[in-house]
DNA sequence: CGGTGTCTTTGCTTTAAGTTAAAGCGCGGG
DNA sequence: CCCGCGCTTTAACTTAAAGCAAAGACACCG
Protein backbone atom coordinates (compact mmCIF):
# COMPACT_ATOMS: atom_id res chain seq x y z
CA UNK A 1 0.00 0.00 0.00
CA UNK A 2 1.34 3.58 -0.90
CA UNK A 3 2.25 6.17 1.50
CA UNK A 4 -0.70 8.00 0.69
CA UNK A 5 -2.87 5.45 1.15
CA UNK A 6 -1.92 4.88 4.31
CA UNK A 7 -2.25 8.52 4.51
CA UNK A 8 -5.86 8.50 3.85
CA UNK A 9 -6.77 5.80 6.19
CA UNK A 10 -5.40 7.92 9.17
CA UNK A 11 -8.65 10.50 8.36
CA UNK A 12 -11.69 9.88 9.28
CA UNK A 13 -13.21 11.34 5.70
CA UNK A 14 -11.29 9.17 3.73
CA UNK A 15 -11.36 6.42 5.87
CA UNK A 16 -15.02 6.23 5.32
CA UNK A 17 -14.97 5.95 1.74
CA UNK A 18 -15.47 2.67 -0.26
CA UNK A 19 -12.19 0.65 -0.68
CA UNK A 20 -12.10 1.18 -4.67
CA UNK A 21 -13.20 5.13 -4.22
CA UNK A 22 -10.10 5.35 -1.42
CA UNK A 23 -7.56 4.06 -4.35
CA UNK A 24 -9.17 6.03 -6.81
CA UNK A 25 -8.79 9.06 -4.65
CA UNK A 26 -5.06 8.25 -4.35
CA UNK A 27 -4.49 7.92 -7.83
CA UNK A 28 -6.20 11.19 -8.61
CA UNK A 29 -4.23 13.08 -5.72
CA UNK A 30 -1.76 15.68 -7.27
CA UNK A 31 1.06 16.20 -4.80
CA UNK A 32 2.92 19.79 -4.31
CA UNK A 33 5.74 20.88 -1.92
CA UNK A 34 5.78 24.24 -0.59
CA UNK A 35 9.24 26.04 0.65
CA UNK A 36 8.49 28.29 4.12
CA UNK A 37 6.75 30.81 3.76
CA UNK A 38 5.10 30.33 0.45
CA UNK A 39 2.26 31.05 -0.51
CA UNK A 40 -0.75 28.11 -1.50
CA UNK A 41 -3.27 30.58 -2.26
CA UNK A 42 -4.27 33.92 -1.61
CA UNK A 43 -7.34 35.60 -0.20
CA UNK A 44 -9.70 36.26 -2.48
CA UNK A 45 -9.19 33.90 -5.22
CA UNK A 46 -11.28 31.27 -6.43
CA UNK A 47 -10.13 27.80 -5.55
CA UNK A 48 -11.59 24.90 -5.78
CA UNK A 49 -9.51 22.18 -3.84
CA UNK A 50 -9.30 20.28 -0.61
CA UNK A 51 -6.32 19.23 0.54
CA UNK A 52 -4.59 17.04 2.91
CA UNK A 53 -1.39 17.97 4.79
CA UNK A 54 1.26 15.26 4.63
CA UNK A 55 4.36 17.25 6.45
CA UNK A 56 4.92 20.64 7.46
CA UNK A 57 2.40 23.38 8.65
CA UNK A 58 0.06 25.86 6.79
CA UNK A 59 -1.59 29.27 8.21
CA UNK A 60 -5.09 30.37 7.54
CA UNK A 61 -4.33 34.39 7.64
CA UNK A 62 -7.17 36.74 7.36
CA UNK A 63 -4.96 40.24 5.85
CA UNK A 64 -6.90 43.88 6.44
CA UNK A 65 -6.17 46.84 3.67
CA UNK A 66 -2.90 48.13 5.67
CA UNK A 67 -0.81 45.70 7.66
CA UNK A 68 -2.97 44.18 9.98
CA UNK A 69 -3.25 40.69 9.90
CA UNK A 70 -5.10 38.05 11.83
CA UNK A 71 -4.35 34.20 11.84
CA UNK A 72 -7.73 32.12 12.19
CA UNK A 73 -6.27 28.54 11.68
CA UNK A 74 -2.87 26.07 11.48
CA UNK A 75 -3.27 22.83 9.65
CA UNK A 76 -0.36 20.25 10.24
CA UNK A 77 0.10 16.52 9.28
CA UNK A 78 -3.27 14.88 8.46
CA UNK A 79 -5.44 18.08 8.95
CA UNK A 80 -7.66 18.30 5.80
CA UNK A 81 -9.27 21.70 4.64
CA UNK A 82 -10.64 23.18 1.64
CA UNK A 83 -11.03 26.67 -0.67
CA UNK A 84 -14.94 27.34 -0.18
CA UNK A 85 -14.98 26.89 -4.10
CA UNK A 86 -14.27 23.31 -3.98
CA UNK A 87 -18.10 23.89 -2.38
CA UNK A 88 -19.93 26.23 -4.15
CA UNK A 89 -18.53 27.81 -7.30
CA UNK A 90 -16.93 31.40 -7.35
CA UNK A 91 -16.99 31.39 -3.61
CA UNK A 92 -13.97 33.31 -2.95
CA UNK A 93 -10.93 32.42 -0.50
CA UNK A 94 -11.88 34.23 2.88
CA UNK A 95 -8.10 33.70 4.15
CA UNK A 96 -4.48 33.52 2.54
CA UNK A 97 -2.85 30.20 2.90
CA UNK A 98 0.35 29.88 3.66
CA UNK A 99 3.49 27.29 4.38
CA UNK A 100 4.89 28.25 7.34
CA UNK A 101 7.75 25.30 7.00
CA UNK A 102 8.53 23.08 4.16
CA UNK A 103 5.45 21.66 3.60
CA UNK A 104 4.00 18.75 1.61
CA UNK A 105 -0.04 19.17 0.58
CA UNK A 106 -1.83 16.69 -1.47
CA UNK A 107 -4.77 18.34 -3.90
CA UNK A 108 -7.77 17.29 -5.31
CA UNK A 109 -9.83 19.53 -7.59
CA UNK A 110 -13.93 20.25 -7.48
CA UNK A 111 -14.56 18.39 -10.76
CA UNK A 112 -12.80 14.99 -10.04
CA UNK A 113 -13.83 14.56 -6.63
CA UNK A 114 -17.62 15.57 -6.43
CA UNK A 115 -19.00 12.19 -7.98
CA UNK A 116 -17.08 10.59 -5.32
CA UNK A 117 -18.93 11.75 -2.17
CA UNK A 118 -22.02 11.71 -4.11
CA UNK A 119 -22.03 8.28 -3.84
CA UNK A 120 -20.18 7.99 -0.54
CA UNK A 121 -22.84 9.15 2.07
CA UNK A 122 -20.88 8.22 5.46
CA UNK A 123 -17.77 10.33 3.96
CA UNK A 124 -20.06 13.71 3.09
CA UNK A 125 -21.29 12.96 6.59
CA UNK A 126 -17.99 12.92 8.12
CA UNK A 127 -17.14 15.84 6.12
CA UNK A 128 -20.00 18.03 7.66
CA UNK A 129 -18.68 16.81 11.08
CA UNK A 130 -15.08 18.22 9.71
CA UNK A 131 -16.84 21.24 9.02
CA UNK A 132 -19.04 21.60 11.97
CA UNK A 133 -15.64 21.47 14.25
CA UNK A 134 -14.21 24.36 12.10
CA UNK A 135 -17.45 26.64 12.80
CA UNK A 136 -17.00 25.95 15.99
CA UNK A 137 -13.46 27.40 16.16
CA UNK A 138 -14.61 30.47 14.06
CA UNK A 139 -17.50 30.70 16.73
CA UNK A 140 -15.22 31.02 19.31
CA UNK A 141 -12.72 33.36 17.35
CA UNK A 142 -15.30 36.06 16.70
CA UNK A 143 -16.85 35.47 20.45
CA UNK A 144 -13.27 36.42 21.40
CA UNK A 145 -12.46 39.03 18.75
CA UNK A 146 -15.88 41.25 20.07
CA UNK A 147 -16.48 40.55 23.93
CA UNK A 148 -13.13 39.93 25.21
CA UNK A 149 -10.30 42.95 25.71
CA UNK A 150 -6.88 42.54 24.43
CA UNK A 151 -5.73 41.53 27.72
CA UNK A 152 -7.76 38.71 27.94
CA UNK A 153 -7.20 37.28 24.46
CA UNK A 154 -3.32 37.36 24.86
CA UNK A 155 -4.12 35.44 28.34
CA UNK A 156 -5.78 33.13 26.66
CA UNK A 157 -3.14 32.78 23.87
CA UNK A 158 -0.62 32.15 26.90
CA UNK A 159 -2.44 29.47 28.55
CA UNK A 160 -3.02 27.51 25.15
CA UNK A 161 0.20 28.00 23.91
CA UNK A 162 2.31 26.82 26.92
CA UNK A 163 -0.16 24.12 28.35
CA UNK A 164 2.65 21.56 28.51
CA UNK A 165 5.44 23.44 31.02
CA UNK A 166 4.15 23.77 34.64
CA UNK A 167 6.79 26.39 36.34
CA UNK A 168 9.55 25.99 33.92
CA UNK A 169 10.69 28.67 31.87
CA UNK A 170 9.58 28.36 28.04
CA UNK A 171 11.30 29.52 25.47
CA UNK A 172 9.54 32.40 23.82
CA UNK A 173 9.36 30.26 20.19
CA UNK A 174 6.64 33.29 19.17
CA UNK A 175 7.53 36.73 18.23
CA UNK A 176 5.70 39.98 19.65
CA UNK A 177 4.29 40.23 15.43
CA UNK A 178 3.25 36.47 15.99
CA UNK A 179 1.55 36.52 19.07
CA UNK A 180 -0.31 40.18 18.00
CA UNK A 181 -1.42 38.12 14.63
CA UNK A 182 -3.05 35.38 16.40
CA UNK A 183 -4.99 38.10 18.57
CA UNK A 184 -5.69 40.53 16.22
CA UNK A 185 -3.68 43.32 18.03
CA UNK A 186 -0.58 45.46 17.53
CA UNK A 187 3.13 44.05 18.78
CA UNK A 188 3.20 47.34 20.69
CA UNK A 189 -0.07 45.90 22.32
CA UNK A 190 0.99 42.43 23.35
CA UNK A 191 4.49 44.04 24.66
CA UNK A 192 2.81 46.01 26.98
CA UNK A 193 0.58 43.35 28.06
CA UNK A 194 2.78 40.97 28.89
CA UNK A 195 4.79 43.17 31.15
CA UNK A 196 1.65 44.07 32.99
CA UNK A 197 0.63 40.71 33.46
CA UNK A 198 4.39 41.01 35.13
CA UNK A 199 3.79 44.03 36.85
CA UNK A 200 0.68 41.90 38.66
CA UNK A 201 2.87 38.85 39.23
CA UNK A 202 1.10 36.54 36.69
CA UNK A 203 3.95 35.38 34.81
CA UNK A 204 7.78 36.38 34.31
CA UNK A 205 9.15 37.74 31.37
CA UNK A 206 12.61 38.32 29.94
CA UNK A 207 13.64 38.63 26.76
CA UNK A 208 13.97 35.00 25.81
CA UNK A 209 11.49 33.05 27.97
CA UNK A 210 8.34 33.08 29.77
CA UNK A 211 7.22 31.40 32.86
CA UNK A 212 3.48 31.47 33.91
CA UNK A 213 3.67 32.03 37.92
CA UNK A 214 -0.14 32.05 38.47
CA UNK A 215 -2.42 30.04 35.48
CA UNK A 216 -5.42 30.54 38.05
CA UNK A 217 -4.91 34.56 37.33
CA UNK A 218 -4.69 34.26 33.81
CA UNK A 219 -7.71 32.25 33.58
CA UNK A 220 -9.51 34.87 35.89
CA UNK A 221 -8.29 37.21 33.58
CA UNK A 222 -10.15 35.27 30.03
CA UNK A 223 -13.15 35.44 31.97
CA UNK A 224 -14.07 38.60 32.90
CA UNK A 225 -11.98 40.23 29.57
CA UNK B 1 -48.52 15.31 -0.50
CA UNK B 2 -48.27 17.24 2.75
CA UNK B 3 -47.58 20.57 3.50
CA UNK B 4 -44.12 19.62 5.30
CA UNK B 5 -43.41 17.62 2.04
CA UNK B 6 -43.71 20.76 -0.40
CA UNK B 7 -41.37 22.85 2.16
CA UNK B 8 -38.98 20.15 1.92
CA UNK B 9 -39.08 19.91 -1.67
CA UNK B 10 -38.29 23.53 -1.68
CA UNK B 11 -34.83 23.02 0.10
CA UNK B 12 -31.70 21.40 -1.83
CA UNK B 13 -30.52 19.38 0.71
CA UNK B 14 -34.02 17.48 1.49
CA UNK B 15 -34.48 17.98 -2.29
CA UNK B 16 -31.36 15.66 -3.05
CA UNK B 17 -33.10 12.37 -1.14
CA UNK B 18 -34.12 9.20 -2.50
CA UNK B 19 -38.23 9.85 -2.29
CA UNK B 20 -39.02 6.95 0.07
CA UNK B 21 -36.34 8.63 2.40
CA UNK B 22 -37.83 12.41 1.82
CA UNK B 23 -41.19 10.95 3.15
CA UNK B 24 -39.75 9.23 5.96
CA UNK B 25 -37.97 12.35 7.20
CA UNK B 26 -41.19 13.89 6.51
CA UNK B 27 -42.66 11.48 9.41
CA UNK B 28 -40.16 11.69 11.72
CA UNK B 29 -40.44 15.69 11.97
CA UNK B 30 -41.34 17.56 15.11
CA UNK B 31 -43.13 20.40 14.62
CA UNK B 32 -42.97 22.99 17.22
CA UNK B 33 -44.34 26.78 17.34
CA UNK B 34 -42.88 29.70 19.23
CA UNK B 35 -44.10 32.75 20.48
CA UNK B 36 -42.50 36.03 19.58
CA UNK B 37 -39.33 36.56 21.82
CA UNK B 38 -39.67 32.88 22.84
CA UNK B 39 -36.16 31.43 22.73
CA UNK B 40 -35.64 28.54 21.04
CA UNK B 41 -32.26 27.12 22.62
CA UNK B 42 -29.84 28.82 24.84
CA UNK B 43 -25.91 29.40 23.91
CA UNK B 44 -24.06 26.60 25.70
CA UNK B 45 -26.71 24.09 25.57
CA UNK B 46 -25.83 21.25 24.02
CA UNK B 47 -28.66 19.99 21.54
CA UNK B 48 -28.72 17.61 18.64
CA UNK B 49 -31.26 18.91 16.47
CA UNK B 50 -31.83 19.87 12.56
CA UNK B 51 -34.63 22.01 12.42
CA UNK B 52 -36.01 23.97 9.20
CA UNK B 53 -38.33 27.33 9.40
CA UNK B 54 -41.81 26.85 8.12
CA UNK B 55 -42.67 30.46 9.47
CA UNK B 56 -41.07 33.39 10.91
CA UNK B 57 -37.82 34.10 11.87
CA UNK B 58 -35.16 33.06 14.45
CA UNK B 59 -32.09 35.04 15.23
CA UNK B 60 -28.98 33.34 16.04
CA UNK B 61 -27.43 35.50 18.91
CA UNK B 62 -23.97 35.77 20.79
CA UNK B 63 -24.31 37.19 24.15
CA UNK B 64 -21.18 38.28 26.25
CA UNK B 65 -21.11 37.82 30.10
CA UNK B 66 -22.49 41.53 30.46
CA UNK B 67 -25.26 42.78 28.72
CA UNK B 68 -23.15 43.34 24.80
CA UNK B 69 -25.18 41.01 21.94
CA UNK B 70 -23.91 40.54 18.69
CA UNK B 71 -26.64 38.85 16.13
CA UNK B 72 -24.73 37.33 13.86
CA UNK B 73 -27.38 34.98 11.54
CA UNK B 74 -31.34 35.35 10.98
CA UNK B 75 -33.42 32.06 9.50
CA UNK B 76 -36.47 32.84 7.64
CA UNK B 77 -39.14 30.67 5.68
CA UNK B 78 -37.03 27.89 4.13
CA UNK B 79 -33.76 28.21 6.40
CA UNK B 80 -32.21 25.10 7.24
CA UNK B 81 -29.97 24.89 10.55
CA UNK B 82 -28.88 23.22 13.50
CA UNK B 83 -27.33 22.46 16.75
CA UNK B 84 -23.42 21.96 16.55
CA UNK B 85 -24.30 18.53 18.23
CA UNK B 86 -26.29 17.36 15.33
CA UNK B 87 -23.00 16.24 13.99
CA UNK B 88 -20.18 16.41 17.09
CA UNK B 89 -21.47 15.03 20.20
CA UNK B 90 -21.41 17.29 23.20
CA UNK B 91 -20.74 20.49 21.12
CA UNK B 92 -22.42 23.19 23.14
CA UNK B 93 -24.57 26.16 20.79
CA UNK B 94 -22.32 28.26 19.57
CA UNK B 95 -24.97 30.97 19.96
CA UNK B 96 -28.88 31.55 21.37
CA UNK B 97 -31.49 30.70 18.90
CA UNK B 98 -34.51 33.13 19.47
CA UNK B 99 -37.92 33.37 17.67
CA UNK B 100 -38.22 37.29 16.64
CA UNK B 101 -41.72 36.66 15.29
CA UNK B 102 -44.64 33.71 15.99
CA UNK B 103 -42.52 31.54 14.33
CA UNK B 104 -43.56 27.31 13.53
CA UNK B 105 -39.85 25.06 12.96
CA UNK B 106 -39.65 21.59 11.80
CA UNK B 107 -37.26 19.04 13.75
CA UNK B 108 -34.84 16.72 13.83
CA UNK B 109 -33.01 14.82 16.07
CA UNK B 110 -29.31 13.40 15.51
CA UNK B 111 -30.28 9.73 16.41
CA UNK B 112 -33.21 9.54 13.67
CA UNK B 113 -31.72 11.41 11.29
CA UNK B 114 -27.90 10.37 10.83
CA UNK B 115 -28.54 6.92 9.08
CA UNK B 116 -30.61 8.49 6.88
CA UNK B 117 -27.91 11.01 5.75
CA UNK B 118 -25.32 8.27 5.55
CA UNK B 119 -27.13 6.22 2.93
CA UNK B 120 -27.67 9.53 1.05
CA UNK B 121 -24.80 10.46 -0.26
CA UNK B 122 -26.01 13.92 -2.54
CA UNK B 123 -27.99 15.17 0.44
CA UNK B 124 -24.47 15.06 2.77
CA UNK B 125 -23.14 16.89 -0.20
CA UNK B 126 -25.54 19.57 -0.15
CA UNK B 127 -25.20 19.88 3.59
CA UNK B 128 -21.43 20.58 2.76
CA UNK B 129 -22.58 23.28 0.29
CA UNK B 130 -24.75 24.53 2.58
CA UNK B 131 -22.27 24.63 5.51
CA UNK B 132 -19.45 26.25 3.45
CA UNK B 133 -22.23 29.46 2.63
CA UNK B 134 -22.41 29.99 6.80
CA UNK B 135 -18.88 29.51 7.11
CA UNK B 136 -18.41 32.20 4.40
CA UNK B 137 -20.35 34.53 6.26
CA UNK B 138 -19.12 33.68 9.29
CA UNK B 139 -15.67 34.67 8.50
CA UNK B 140 -16.95 37.85 6.68
CA UNK B 141 -18.60 39.32 9.78
CA UNK B 142 -15.00 37.97 11.62
CA UNK B 143 -13.04 40.09 8.99
CA UNK B 144 -15.37 43.59 9.68
CA UNK B 145 -15.08 42.89 13.63
CA UNK B 146 -11.48 42.54 13.49
CA UNK B 147 -10.71 45.55 10.58
CA UNK B 148 -13.68 47.57 10.02
CA UNK B 149 -14.18 50.14 12.57
CA UNK B 150 -17.66 50.87 13.83
CA UNK B 151 -18.82 53.43 11.16
CA UNK B 152 -17.54 51.18 8.37
CA UNK B 153 -19.55 48.04 9.92
CA UNK B 154 -22.66 50.57 10.29
CA UNK B 155 -22.56 52.08 6.83
CA UNK B 156 -22.44 48.20 5.49
CA UNK B 157 -25.58 47.87 7.45
CA UNK B 158 -27.34 50.40 6.29
CA UNK B 159 -27.01 49.86 2.69
CA UNK B 160 -27.78 45.94 3.40
CA UNK B 161 -30.30 46.59 5.18
CA UNK B 162 -32.25 49.13 3.01
CA UNK B 163 -30.71 48.46 -0.87
CA UNK B 164 -34.32 48.15 -2.37
CA UNK B 165 -35.57 52.01 -1.31
CA UNK B 166 -33.92 54.38 -3.96
CA UNK B 167 -34.06 58.16 -2.47
CA UNK B 168 -37.24 57.37 -0.60
CA UNK B 169 -37.91 58.22 2.91
CA UNK B 170 -37.53 54.44 4.73
CA UNK B 171 -39.11 53.99 8.46
CA UNK B 172 -36.48 52.89 11.07
CA UNK B 173 -37.65 49.57 11.66
CA UNK B 174 -34.83 48.44 13.63
CA UNK B 175 -34.00 50.37 17.09
CA UNK B 176 -30.41 51.78 17.80
CA UNK B 177 -30.30 48.40 20.24
CA UNK B 178 -31.48 46.18 17.41
CA UNK B 179 -28.70 48.50 15.06
CA UNK B 180 -25.65 48.38 17.60
CA UNK B 181 -26.14 44.13 18.26
CA UNK B 182 -25.96 43.29 14.42
CA UNK B 183 -22.84 45.47 14.03
CA UNK B 184 -21.22 44.59 17.69
CA UNK B 185 -21.26 48.20 19.20
CA UNK B 186 -23.58 50.04 21.81
CA UNK B 187 -26.67 52.47 20.99
CA UNK B 188 -24.88 55.63 22.06
CA UNK B 189 -22.19 55.24 19.32
CA UNK B 190 -24.38 53.98 16.83
CA UNK B 191 -26.53 56.78 17.37
CA UNK B 192 -23.70 59.08 17.19
CA UNK B 193 -22.14 57.56 13.54
CA UNK B 194 -25.68 58.12 12.22
CA UNK B 195 -25.42 61.40 12.89
CA UNK B 196 -21.85 61.71 11.86
CA UNK B 197 -23.18 60.13 8.83
CA UNK B 198 -25.94 62.67 8.23
CA UNK B 199 -23.41 66.00 9.12
CA UNK B 200 -21.49 64.47 6.22
CA UNK B 201 -24.53 64.43 3.84
CA UNK B 202 -24.28 60.55 3.45
CA UNK B 203 -27.90 60.23 5.06
CA UNK B 204 -30.41 62.16 6.18
CA UNK B 205 -31.85 61.60 9.55
CA UNK B 206 -34.93 62.33 11.62
CA UNK B 207 -36.69 60.58 15.08
CA UNK B 208 -38.73 57.78 12.43
CA UNK B 209 -36.87 58.12 9.25
CA UNK B 210 -33.79 57.69 6.60
CA UNK B 211 -33.07 58.87 3.65
CA UNK B 212 -29.81 57.77 1.92
CA UNK B 213 -28.40 60.27 0.38
CA UNK B 214 -24.83 59.32 -0.74
CA UNK B 215 -24.43 55.50 -1.32
CA UNK B 216 -21.23 55.68 -3.24
CA UNK B 217 -20.23 58.06 -0.13
CA UNK B 218 -21.52 55.05 2.19
CA UNK B 219 -19.52 52.36 0.25
CA UNK B 220 -16.48 54.31 0.46
CA UNK B 221 -16.79 54.28 4.11
CA UNK B 222 -17.08 50.46 4.05
CA UNK B 223 -14.40 50.07 2.10
CA UNK B 224 -11.48 52.20 4.00
CA UNK B 225 -13.31 51.36 7.22
C1' DC C 1 -56.17 63.28 28.55
C1' DG C 2 -52.48 62.32 31.70
C1' DG C 3 -49.37 58.56 33.00
C1' DT C 4 -45.98 55.24 31.92
C1' DG C 5 -42.60 53.06 29.53
C1' DT C 6 -39.71 52.59 25.54
C1' DC C 7 -36.73 54.72 22.34
C1' DT C 8 -33.77 58.52 20.76
C1' DT C 9 -30.54 62.06 21.29
C1' DT C 10 -26.77 64.51 23.38
C1' DG C 11 -23.07 65.99 26.50
C1' DC C 12 -19.60 64.55 29.43
C1' DT C 13 -16.43 61.03 31.47
C1' DT C 14 -13.61 57.03 31.41
C1' DT C 15 -11.24 53.34 29.41
C1' DA C 16 -9.16 50.67 25.75
C1' DA C 17 -6.58 50.57 21.82
C1' DG C 18 -3.44 52.11 18.46
C1' DT C 19 0.56 55.18 16.76
C1' DT C 20 4.95 57.12 16.90
C1' DA C 21 9.41 57.47 18.38
C1' DA C 22 13.45 56.23 20.68
C1' DA C 23 16.40 53.11 22.87
C1' DG C 24 18.42 48.64 23.79
C1' DC C 25 19.85 43.99 22.85
C1' DG C 26 21.96 40.20 20.38
C1' DC C 27 22.97 37.40 16.50
C1' DG C 28 25.19 36.60 12.10
C1' DG C 29 28.09 38.36 8.19
C1' DG C 30 32.03 40.32 6.86
C1' DC D 1 35.88 41.21 16.60
C1' DC D 2 32.86 44.76 15.24
C1' DC D 3 28.91 46.48 12.80
C1' DG D 4 24.39 46.59 11.26
C1' DC D 5 19.92 44.87 11.11
C1' DG D 6 15.92 43.21 13.01
C1' DC D 7 13.43 42.20 17.02
C1' DT D 8 12.19 43.87 21.64
C1' DT D 9 11.07 47.10 25.14
C1' DT D 10 9.46 51.45 26.79
C1' DA D 11 7.22 55.89 27.12
C1' DA D 12 4.51 59.72 25.44
C1' DC D 13 0.78 60.87 22.63
C1' DT D 14 -3.60 60.34 19.80
C1' DT D 15 -7.75 58.33 18.61
C1' DA D 16 -11.61 55.21 18.94
C1' DA D 17 -14.89 53.13 21.64
C1' DA D 18 -17.76 52.58 25.52
C1' DG D 19 -20.30 54.02 29.75
C1' DC D 20 -23.23 57.14 32.30
C1' DA D 21 -26.78 60.27 32.88
C1' DA D 22 -30.35 63.24 31.66
C1' DA D 23 -33.62 65.34 28.56
C1' DG D 24 -36.98 64.89 24.99
C1' DA D 25 -40.21 62.51 21.87
C1' DC D 26 -43.45 59.28 21.01
C1' DA D 27 -46.85 55.62 21.49
C1' DC D 28 -49.97 53.11 24.00
C1' DC D 29 -53.24 52.37 27.68
C1' DG D 30 -56.39 53.12 31.00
Amino acid sequence: MTDLKNLLHTNSVFASLFPSDLSEVARLASSRSYNKNEKVILYGEVWPYLFLVESGRVDAVKESGEGRSLMVATFSAGDLFWGLAFFQENAPMPVTLEAREPSRLHLWSRETTTPIFERNGRAGWELCRLMAGRMQRASAILEEMAFHPVAGRLARLLLDHFEQAGDAAISRHLTLDEMAARIGSTREMVCRALYSFSDKKLIEVTRTEFVLTDREGLSHLVERG
